[in-house]
RNA sequence: GCCCGGAUGGUGGAAUUGGUAGACACGCAGGACUUAAAAUCCUGUGGCCGUAAGGCCGUGCGGGUUCAAGUCCCGCUCCGGGCACCA
C-alpha cells in the first residue's frame, strides 16, 4: 500500500477539473464573499519556478480553507503577457508575439494545474487579449477625459469644467489649449531615458541607480521625445492618507510614502538686483532665511540663460551645455564632488535686503520644487559643502542644541554644519519688522513664513517627490494608444464604441526611425483618412507593461462582458480583495500605480471603494543553496559534492562553504517545479513550500526538506488508508483527543495568521501521536484529513473516498474544536530559583499563591536550592511559572 | 548617508508576545528488518564536564531594567531590502 501520489494526484486534478469544482458564482445571497487574489504572473518562456508555487499555495489554503468556513470565494488567476521578451523574439525570428505568449501561458496554465491550485478557469483572463485591453484603453480615455479639482480634492469629468472667460475670449485654440492642461493624461516633450541596446523608452523607475536598465544591464541615455504621461502626483495626499486605512505590512506603505515624498515648506522669492526678475525658490527651513549666503538655479532653469552676465557668458553656457548632456545619473554619480558657476548676477534677500549671488550648479534638480534654491550653507549639509568648494561665505544662525561645547564652537564659527534644531542668532531686522532671535524651530518657521506671506514675498506650500507617470513605450507588443494625431495638430481620442483598437500584424519588428515604436511600420494602420477627407496618424507608441496590471483585479469579478468593463453589481459584490499576495518588489511601482488608476475610477462613479486592496501580504523569496571556495568564488552546483555534511570540489577535492544565494543558471541551483512534481508531488511540493519557513521570509530551497514532508504525506496515506488502524466504533482516547482538539485549534488560528509552517508542524505531531497509538477513531482520522485538506488537497480528496465518502472534500465543512477538551485542571509547574530552573512540580490549576507557595516549601527538593536560606519571596504566575528567590 | 527588516544547534526553523530556549523537520550516530541495498520502524542528538545522578555554559557583541530577557531599553558589529544632492 504505497502512497502513489502521480496516481492520485493525476485522478483528482481531473476530477476538479470536469467538475468544475473551484467555479465561483456571483451568489449575492451569500453575504460572506471573500476576494482572494495572486499576483498574476508575466508568463516567461522558462516557465515557474519554484518561488511563484509559494504566493499561489498560500492564497489556495486560505481559499480552500475559507470555502470550507462557507464563505463564497473569489480566486482567479490570469497572464501579464505583455512585455519584451516576446517582441525580442519576434525580431529574431519573426515569430507573432501573440504565438510566444499563448505557448506561454499553456505552459504556465499546465504548471499551475499540476500543482493543483484551485483557481476558477473560466474567469482566467490575460492583458494581451483586444476584449481584454479593450478596456485597458477605455480606462485611458476616461484618464484622459478626468481633471483633478482642488476644491473638491477629486477627478471630475473634463465635460464639467468651467472654462474662464478670458480662455473663451482668446478662442478654440486656447480653449483646447487650456483644457489639455488640466486632463489627467496629457502629451508632452518629454526628457526621458533612452536604453539604446533595447531601443526603448524607460521610465525613471526602470533604470537603476547605476544608470544601467534594470532589463538588459546596458547603460541609458538622455533623449527628448514626444511622450504621454499621467499626472499621478495629483492624487499623491489621497495616495498618501490612503496608506493609514490599509491593512498592508508598515514597511511597504512607508516605502510608498517616501516614493510619495511629501515635504512642507515654504516659496520664497527672491527680487534680482535689477528688479527686472523674480525668482521662486522652495525651501522646507524658510526659518533659515537669515543664513542665506548664495542662490542656486537648475542648469535647465528658464532664467539661468537671462541671468548670466557678459563677463560669465562662456564659463557659464559650457557648463549648462555640459550639465543637460549628463543624465541625472551621472550627476547623481558625481555626487560626492560639487560642480558650479557663478551667474554674475544677484538677488535680494527679503528679510534683510542682502545681496546675494547666484550660481548654477547641478546638485539642484529642475525636477523639483521651482528648481532654484536659497542656499544655507551653515544650515545644510549640500550647501556647506559647496560653500566651501567654491569659497562662499558660510553664516552661522543658530545656536545649535548639542551638548558638545567643541561641537558648538565649531558651529557658532561657520566651521561646521548644524542642520538640527537650536536657538536663532543674527536673525532680525528692525526696518523690515522682523525677529526671530531666540525661538526654536517650529516657531521660526512658522513666524518667518506668516512674515514672507504677509509682504507678498512667499507663502506655505507643500511639495511632492513623485513626479507625472511617463506612460508611453517605444514598443510594438503592448496596449495601443486610442488616440488619432491630426494633420492639424489636434488630438482626438477613439470612440468608446470602436474600440478595441487592436494591434496591426506586422513583418518588421524592428523599432521606427527616430525613436519611433515599431507601430510606425505599420503605414495602412497608422494613416487614417476620415469621410470627409480629414488625414491623421494614430499614435504609435504603446501602453507600459504597467498598464494591464494596474486594474485586472477589476476584470476578474466579470471577464467574459463585451458591454461593460464590469457589471456594477458584481463589482459591489466582490470588491475590495479582501487579501492580495504577491513579492516585495512590486511594493512601489504597480501597487502605487493601481491604487492611483482605482481612485479616478472612484471619482468618476466606476468602482465603488475608494482603494483596491484591502490586506496586502509580502511573501519572500526562496533562495538556494550554492557554494564558495576559500577564495570566495561560486562553484556551481554541480561540481559540488557531499560528503558527511560537508561539501567538497568533485575535481579539486578542496573543501567548500555552503552559502545561500539566488538561484541562476550560472550556478546551476535552479529549482523546476516539475521536477519535484516528478519526484515526490504536487502535495509535497506545496506542504514544503510552506513548511520551509514564514511565508514572508527569504529562505533557502532544501531538496531533504521536501523529502522530510513528503515522507510525513507518505506515512498520513499508509496509516489512514491502512483499515486495521481505524477504528469504527468507540470513543477516541481522551489524551488523544485533547491533542485532536488543540491541533484544530492550532491550524485554524495559523491558517488565518498565515503562519502555514507551524500549522504543518502541528499536524505532524498529532499524526506522530496517532501513530503511536496505533488505532484511533473514523472520526480522528476524518478530522486528521479535513485538517489535511487546504494544505496537501489530492491527498486529503483520496483519504475522504477512502473513509468512505462519495463527495469532494473541498465543500466539507471546516471541523469545529471543541472547547472542554483544551480545559486543562493541572499543570506541571517550573519551579526556578533566582531564575534558573530546578524541578517541576505539578499542581492543579485552581492553586492559590499560599497553597502553591506550600506545596514548594514542603517539597524536599526545595531545601537543596535554599541552601539553608529563606526565601525571600516567591513569585507564582498562575498556569505558567513558579519563581523563588532566594 | 537615511529609512525599514534580520541574526537562535551541524541545517531550515519553533517559542502562547516578559514566564520551561531549541517544538517540528533535515542531517548525523546507533539499532531493528533485509543475502544486500533502498524504503520503513525504534533510540539518541545545543556545547562542555561526568559511567551516572547531576552540574556549568548557552539565542551576533557590550551594558541596563526585572523575581524572570531570545523577547523590553541604551550603545555597537555583521547580513538583507529600499531610497539616495528632493532643498
Amino acid at each position: 500500500m504505497d502512497y502513489n501520489f502521480k496516481d492520485i494526484e493525476r485522478r483528482w486534478q481531473e476530477y476538479w477539473e470536469v467538475n468544475k469544482t473551484f467555479k465561483t458564482e456571483d451568489d449575492y445571497s451569500n453575504p460572506r464573499k471573500y476576494y482572494i487574489l495572486d499576483m498574476f504572473p508575466y508568463p516567461s518562456g522558462s516557465g515557474l519556478h519554484v518561488g511563484h508555487p509559494e504566493g499561489y499555495t498560500a492564497t489556495d489554503i486560505i481559499a480552500r480553507y475559507k470555502r470550507m468556513k462557507g464563505y463564497n470565494v473569489l480566486h482567479p488567476m490570469g497572464w501579464d503577457a505583455f512585455g519584451l521578451p516576446a517582441e525580442q523574439y519576434a525580431m529574431k525570428t519573426g515569430t507573432h508575439p501573440s504565438i510566444t505568449t499563448a505557448e506561454n501561458c499553456s505552459n504556465f496554465r499546465r504548471q499551475i494545474k499540476a500543482i493543483g491550485l484551485g483557481y476558477d478557469w473560466d474567469r482566467e483572463i490575460n492583458t494581451t487579449d483586444p476584449a481584454y485591453y479593450k478596456w485597458t484603453q477605455w480606462i485611458f480615455i476616461q484618464l484622459y477625459n478626468t481633471w483633478f479639482d482642488h476644491n473638491e480634492n477629486r477627478g471630475r469629468p473634463v465635460s464639467e469644467l468651467s472654462i474662464p472667460e478670458e480662455i473663451t475670449a482668446k478662442g478654440a485654440a486656447a480653449v483646447q489649449e487650456w483644457i489639455d492642461s488640466r486632463r489627467l493624461a496629457y502629451y508632452d516633450d518629454a526628457s526621458v531615458w533612452w536604453c539604446k541596446s533595447c531601443a526603448i523608452v524607460c521610465a525613471n523607475e526602470e533604470v537603476l541607480s547605476d544608470g544601467t536598465h534594470e532589463k538588459c544591464d546596458n547603460t541609458v541615455i538622455r533623449k527628448n521625445l514626444k511622450q504621454w504621461l499621467l499626472r499621478i502626483p495629483l492624487y499623491a495626499e489621497r495616495l498618501l492618507e490612503g496608506l493609514d486605512s490599509l491593512d498592508w505590512p508598515e514597511g511597504i506603505k512607508e516605502m510608498q510614502r517616501n516614493w510619495i515624498g511629501r515635504s512642507e515648506g515654504a516659496e520664497v522669492l527672491f527680487e534680482t538686483e535689477d528688479g527686472k526678475d523674480t525668482i521662486k525658490v522652495y525651501t522646507t527651513r524658510p526659518d533659515t532665511l537669515f543664513g542665506a549666503t548664495y542662490m542656486v538655479l537648475a542648469p535647465e532653469h528658464p532664467l539661468a540663460e537671462r541671468l548670466i552676465t557678459p563677463g560669465m557668458r562662456e564659463s557659464a553656457a559650457e557648463y549648462i551645455s555640459k550639465a543637460m548632456v549628463k543624465s541625472d545619473l551621472v550627476r547623481t554619480d558625481l555626487a560626492r564632488e560639487k560642480s558650479g558657476v557663478p551667474t554674475g548676477s544677484f538677488v535680494i534677500n527679503p528679510v534683510n535686503g542682502k545681496r546675494l549671488p547666484v550660481w548654477i550648479a547641478d546638485y539642484v534638480l529642475m525636477g523639483y520644487g521651482t528648481g532654484a534654491i536659497m542656499a544655507v550653507p551653515a544650515h545644510d549639509e549640500r550647501d556647506f559643502e559647496f560653500a566651501g568648494k567654491f569659497g562662499l561665505p558660510v553664516e552661522c544662525i543658530i545656536d545649535p542644541a548639542t551638548d558638545c561645547q567643541e561641537q558648538r564652537e565649531r558651529v557658532l564659527n561657520a566651521k561646521e554644519c548644524w542642520s538640527g534644531d537650536g536657538h536663532y542668532i543674527n536673525s532680525s531686522d528692525s526696518t523690515r519688522g522682523i525677529d526671530i532671535n531666540g525661538l526654536g524651530k517650529a516657531e521660526g518657521i512658522e513666524v518667518i513664513t506668516r512674515w514672507l506671506t504677509e509682504k507678498g514675498a512667499g507663502s506655505p506650500k507643500t511639495n511632492y517627490k513623485l513626479r507625472d507617470w511617463l506612460f508611453s513605450r517605444q514598443r510594438y507588443w503592448g496596449e495601443p494608444f486610442p488616440l488619432i494625431h491630426w494633420e492639424d495638430g489636434t488630438i482626438s481620442v477613439v470612440d468608446e464604441e470602436d474600440l478595441p483598437v487592436e494591434l496591426p500584424p506586422l513583418t518588421n519588428y524592428h523599432p521606427g526611425e527616430k525613436g519611433e515604436s515599431p507601430l510606425a511600420n505599420a503605414e495602412e494602420w497608422v494613416n487614417i483618412t476620415t469621410a470627409d477627407g480629414r488625414r491623421g496618424r494614430r499614435e504609435t507608441n504603446t501602453m507600459p507593461q504597467w498598464a494591464g496590471s494596474c486594474w485586472y483585479y477589476l476584470r476578474y469579478i466579470d471577464p467574459g462582458n463585451e458591454n461593460a468593463i464590469f457589471d456594477q453589481r458584481k463589482e459591489r459584490y466582490w470588491m475590495p480583495v479582501d487579501l492580495y499576495v504577491g513579492g516585495a518588489e512590486h511594493a512601489v511601482l504597480h501597487l502605487l500605480y493601481s491604487r492611483f488608476w482605482h481612485k479616478v475610477l472612484y471619482d468618476l462613479g466606476v468602482v465603488s471603494t475608494d482603494e483596491p486592496f484591502k490586506k496586502l501580504f509580502n511573501q519572500g523569496m526562496i533562495l538556494a543553496f550554492a557554494y564558495e571556495n576559500r577564495a570566495g568564488a561560486k562553484i556551481a552546483s554541480d561540481l559540488v559534492e557531499e560528503r558527511e555534511g560537508k561539501f567538497y570540489h568533485k575535481e579539486s577535492g578542496e573543501e567548500l562553504k555552503q552559502i545561500v544565494a539566488k538561484m541562476s543558471k550560472s550556478l546551476k541551483n535552479v529549482i523546476n517545479p516539475d521536477d519535484v512534481i516528478e519526484r515526490y508531488g504536487a502535495d509535497s511540493l506545496r506542504l514544503y513550500e510552506m513548511f520551509i519557513g514564514p511565508l514572508e521570509a527569504t529562505k533557502p530551497w532544501d531538496e531533504k526538506g521536501v523529502k522530510g514532508v513528503h515522507s510525513f504525506l507518505a506515512r498520513g496515506y499508509r496509516f489512514i488508508a491502512g483499515s486495521e488502524n481505524i477504528n469504527n466504533n468507540g470513543t477516541e482516547n481522551s489524551e488523544l483527543a485533547k491533542l485532536l482538539h488543540k491541533t484544530i485549534k492550532k491550524v485554524e488560528s495559523d491558517i488565518v495568521e498565515m503562519r502555514f509552517n507551524t500549522a504543518i508542524s502541528a499536524m505532524m505531531i498529532l499524526l506522530n501521536s496517532m501513530m503511536k497509538q496505533g488505532t484511533v477513531t473514523r472520526e480522528t482520522a476524518s478530522i486528521f484529513v479535513l485538517l489535511l485538506a487546504p494544505f496537501a488537497p489530492h491527498l486529503a480528496e483520496e483519504l475522504w473516498r477512502v473513509l468512505g465518502n462519495n463527495n469532494t472534500i473541498s465543500n466539507e465543512e471546516w471541523p469545529p474544536y471543541d472547547e472542554s477538551y483544551l480545559k486543562e485542571d493541572s499543570f506541571e509547574y517550573p519551579v526556578s530559583f533566582n531564575g534558573k530552573l530546578r524541578f517541576r512540580l505539578e499542581l492543579p490549576l485552581s492553586a492559590t499563591p499560599p497553597e502553591a507557595e506550600n506545596e514548594v516549601m514542603s517539597d524536599e527538593r526545595t531545601a537543596r536550592w535554599l541552601k539553608g536560606g529563606k526565601p525571600k519571596k516567591i513569585v507564582f504566575v498562575k498556569g505558567r511559572i513558579i519563581n523563588v528567590v532566594v
